[in-house]
DNA sequence: CCAAAAGTGTTCGACGTACACCCATGC
DNA sequence: GCATGGGTGTACGTCGAACACTTTTGG
C-alpha cells in the first residue's frame, strides 16, 4: 500500500495577509532568518502540525503573525504549490492563503523572522525577490483579492468598525487602483441587502459633511456584482 | 529545523471528474477494491509521486482513469483536505481537483478499483455514501461547476467539438437545473466574444432545422456573466 | 465665504427578458 | 402538412455611468 514511490513530505502554510494602510495596499512579509533564503522576504507561514489540518494551521499563524482576533476573519485558500524542488530543505508542499485584514499595528518578529513589516503590494511584486515561489503566490492572492471585491462583500473586513462608506470605497479604489464615482457607490451598497448595516451614528472626518458610519451586514455574496473598470481580460 | 512536531505525512490527489451524458450531470465514481472504505464508491484518485507536483499528478490520474488527452482539459482545484483523521492509514492531505470533459466512454477499472462508472450527480450525492470525505468534496466541485458556468466559457468543455449551440445550451440547462430561453441564449454566446467560433458547417439533429456547429474559442472569462436565474444566495 | 466630502436627482444608453415570428428539416 | 428545433425581431424594464446639484462640516 504506501508504496516507496508515494512521496512523504511536509506541508507548509504560507500566508498572504493584506490590508489598506497609509492609501496603500500593503502585503505583511517577512525577513528570513535561517535558511534557506536567509534574509529574503517572504510570506509569513509555517509547517502544519501532527494534530491540525491546514486552515487550523493557518489560523494559528495568522494569530502568531498579527494577533488578530479569528473572529472577523476571511480566509481563502489559493492553489497548492508543490514542485518537488520548490525547497531545497526536502519535499515540501505549500498551500497559501489569502487573509484579509484591517489596518493592524506592526506585528513583532517571530521566531523564525528577523523582521516583520507591512510593505506595498506594487513593490513586493516588482522586486520579485520574495522567497521561494512566495511572488507567485503574492500575484494569485492580489488578483483573487480584486476578484472578490467585484463578487462578494469582503471589502467590509478591510474596514474597522464602524466605517463610512468613503472608508469602504477607499478600500475598493485601492485594491483596483481605480477611482469610483462616490455617489454612484453609495446607492449601490446601500440598496444591496445585507452588505453594511447602519449604526445611526455620524463621524466627522476633518472637513466636509460628516458621514453615517456603518456595520458589516450579513450577506457574503454580492448580486449583482460591481465590475472593475475598465474590464480587464 | 524539522521539529518533531511537524507532520510527516503524504498527499492524495482526488478527481471530481464531470461530464454531462444522456441530458443527466454525472460525475465518474469507482468502487473502492481495498480498505478502507473497501466496496463504497469514490471519486478516481492516487498518491502524490516523488518527482511531480499535485497538478501534474492530478493530469497522470485523469489520464489513467478516462483515457482523456491533456490538451483540452479544464482542471481547477478545491479545497484541500487535511482533517488528521480523514484517512485511518494514516496521515493524509487530499488536494481535490475538479475536472470538466465530454462525454466519454466508460473507463476500464484500473488496480485500486474494482469497477468504475458514471455516476448521476444527484444521486451520487443523495447517498452521501462515498469513501473519506468525497462527498464534501463532490459537492464543492458542483457548486465550483455551476458558478464557473456563470463567469467562464468552461461549458465548451463539457462538449465535444464540433458543437452547436443546443448542445452549449443543453450543458447549462443540465448543470443548473433550469431552462433557458433559445433564443437569447443563442445571441449571448455568438455575440461575447471569442467564446465560440463558427465552423461553417451545419449539422441535422433528426428533426428540425440543421443547427451551424462551432469550436471552442480562445476567451476564458465570460463579460457580462450569464447569471443563473432565479438568483440564489 | 470657500473647500471638501456626503449624499440625492436625473438623464441616457446598454443590456437582459419575454415572446412573437420566421426558417429548415424529418416524418 | 405538421412537429421540432434553430434563429431573428422587437418592445419593455432595469440598472449602471455620468454628472449636476444640494447638504454639512472645517478653516
Amino acid at each position: 500500500m504506501a508504496d516507496r514511490d508515494h512521496a512523504l513530505l511536509r506541508i507548509a502554510v504560507d500566508l498572504a495577509i493584506l490590508t489598506v494602510r497609509d492609501a496603500d495596499f500593503q502585503v505583511l512579509l517577512i525577513e528570513r532568518r535561517n535558511p534557506p533564503h536567509q534574509g529574503l522576504p517572504a510570506l509569513p507561514g509555517g509547517f502544519l502540525r501532527d494534530d491540525e489540518d491546514p486552515e487550523r494551521a493557518a489560523l494559528r499563524e495568522l494569530r502568531e503573525e498579527t494577533s488578530l482576533d479569528a473572529s472577523n476573519l476571511i480566509l481563502e485558500q489559493l492553489t497548492v504549490r508543490g514542485a518537488p524542488d520548490r525547497d531545497p530543505r526536502g519535499r515540501v508542499v505549500s498551500v497559501p492563503y489569502m487573509a484579509i485584514a484591517p489596518d493592524l499595528p506592526i506585528p513583532t518578529a517571530g521566531s523564525d523572522a528577523s523582521a516583520a513589516h507591512w510593505v506595498s503590494m506594487a513593490s513586493a511584486l516588482r522586486d520579485a525577490s520574495l522567497a521561494f515561489d512566495h511572488g507567485h503566490i503574492l500575484a494569485e492572492a492580489l488578483e483573487l483579492a480584486r476578484a472578490r471585491l467585484e463578487h462578494t462583500t469582503v471589502a467590509t473586513a478591510f474596514c474597522h468598525e464602524p466605517f463610512t462608506i468613503g472608508d469602504l470605497r477607499h478600500v475598493y479604489e485601492v485594491v483596483w487602483g481605480t477611482t469610483l464615482d462616490a455617489g454612484n457607490f453609495s446607492r449601490k451598497v446601500t440598496k444591496t441587502e445585507g452588505f453594511i448595516e447602519a449604526t445611526g451614528d455620524r463621524r466627522a472626518h476633518g472637513t466636509g459633511r460628516p458621514a453615517a458610519t456603518y456595520r458589516r451586514g450579513t450577506a457574503r455574496r454580492l448580486h449583482p456584482p460591481i465590475f472593475r473598470n475598465p474590464i480587464e481580460i
